[in-house]
DNA sequence: CGGGCAATTGAAATACATCAAGGCGTGTGG
DNA sequence: CCACACGCCTTGATGTATTTCAATTGCCCG
């Protein structure tokens, strides 16, 4: 995201507007409840190239769109709530903290993506969910969602699909934090939020969005920031990738792959 | 295990035998599917303390119950299967592979715990399950396990909880291998062991039976199996804790509760 | 007895954390 | 417009934690 792109946003409280139908969205199939379920993903190959674009869900009730600048906590994880959400525009990052103040990120969500998807059936997260980006989230209402789910056979398919999804990546993690090696752990990281970004087709040729700071790399595979940096910067002399002005290109894929040990 | 309660098994083959009532069973309750659903844990703290004591499933038809000695591979992550296995005695361990050949273990099974929730669904594990003492386990249908889930509700319920405990353990675990220092993680490791082995009553004490052997340790906290054995030295020379004869004595908890951060 | 697995130990090399300082861009308030 | 604070990235110096390698022991089992 440029400056330019970013609204003046003073205070911390979300901006909110009620759902109006706006059906000049590039995405105004009925079925279109959720993109991650893969109901959008068809068409979105035609339409604009915008990047983290605007999902739109029209004929669903009781939803509400709400957007909160970068770097804010979106939930806390003691709070109950009776609300579902999913991630429209922008990158946000879920993670835990351990009682002495360590902080694990456990995944990136992506535009799309359903908060956790424990978050249908407990009322309480457990985790915290904090803006990297600016980002744009729609709100359910549990129950609405749940029915919307039973109406539905193909979305309860998706879900189950996206909770099995959710195991991998979990799993996928385990096994990149138990790697050694720093320069491993990057690599694995980069290539697996590529494949991501692909799979929802936010990707314009080689050059992909890359909103992570230092920070969020290091403590979503367990390193300091510094370190994070001289890797990186190792990478970028080695002509593997090049990262500038928020955005990432890929140069020699294959050479990732083997440091991340994929082969 | 000791050695002398150890069974002598000469191949590689498990030794089957088909299920038959056997009444003289701690557990005949005909509601006791599986022990993780809770159902069994009410009585089981009246029954005679045997740790890892076999669990009887009365009145389910067609499960069968397999032995297999320790170190063997139980499961292959691309086989597929229609079962769905329970670890009724020893313990096992869930792990993946990386190309590369580096291993982690995602999860200890003991006696009770399902085999991985998706695995009522998937009809692919993608995982290893490897038998680190000598296991016995039995293998359910898959759809008649998934009948029998909508035949009971409650059981229904226990399932869901089991795969939001699965998470909440995944999420753990992940916390623990972003964390830095050796001794923090693997006194993470025992107090989580020693919790999961309390609430199912399978704890004589403060003594705990401890079949792990350093190299499990180790690829399930990301270090070498060397650096293991160093810091479980060091533990046990500070009086924290005492390990002998696969079995293990916590001394000082809060102590390792302090190392561990969870303060 | 020999072979495989596990645990232990030490010495050396390396990877990583920690600390500290400086630079750069951006938003902010005078 | 400026000065300033803040977040972020970079770099170097230093110490420590961890790996790696190698050699030794004990144990269980065939």
């Amino acid at each position: 995201m440029t400056g330019s792109e970013r609204q003046q946003i003073r205070d911390g409280l979300s901006t909110q507007k009620f759902h109006a139908a706006s059906p000049s969205s590039d995405c105004n199939s009925s079925a279109c409840l959720v993109y991650e379920f893969d109901l959008c993903i068809g068409m979105s190959k035609t339409a604009t190239s915008d990047r983290n674009r605007l999902i739109d869900v029209p004929r669903f009730p009781s939803s509400s769109t709400h957007t909160i600048p970068a770097r804010r906590t979106i939930i806390h994880p003691k709070e109950t709530t009776e609300f579902v959400l999913i991630i429209c525009h922008g990158w946000a990052a879920r993670s835990i903290a351990a009682p002495n103040g360590h902080r694990q990120i456990l995944s990136f969500l992506l535009p799309g993506n359903l908060i956790s998807t424990t978050s249908l059936f407990e009322s309480s997260h457990g985790h915290y969910v904090e803006a990297i980006t600016e980002v744009t989230y729609r709100k359910f209402k549990q129950d609405d969602f749940k029915a919307a789910l039973f109406r539905c056979r193909v979305l309860l398919e998706k879900l189950s699909m996206a909770w099995i999804d959710e195991r991998v990546q979990a799993d996928q993690l385990a096994l990149n934090l138990g790697n050694k090696g720093a320069g491993k752990k990057i690599a694995w990281l980069i290539l697996s939020l590529e494949k991501r970004l692909a799979k929802h087709g936010i990707t314009s040729g080689e050059k992909i969005d890359f909103p992570l700071r230092q920070r969020h790399v290091a403590s979503a595979i367990g390193l300091t920031h510094v370190h994070v940096g001289k890797v990186l910067a190792q990478f970028q002399r080695a002509r593997l990738i090049e990262i500038c002005d928020r955005s990432l290109r890929i140069i020699n894929k294959e050479g990732l792959h083997h440091i991340a040990g994929w082969q």
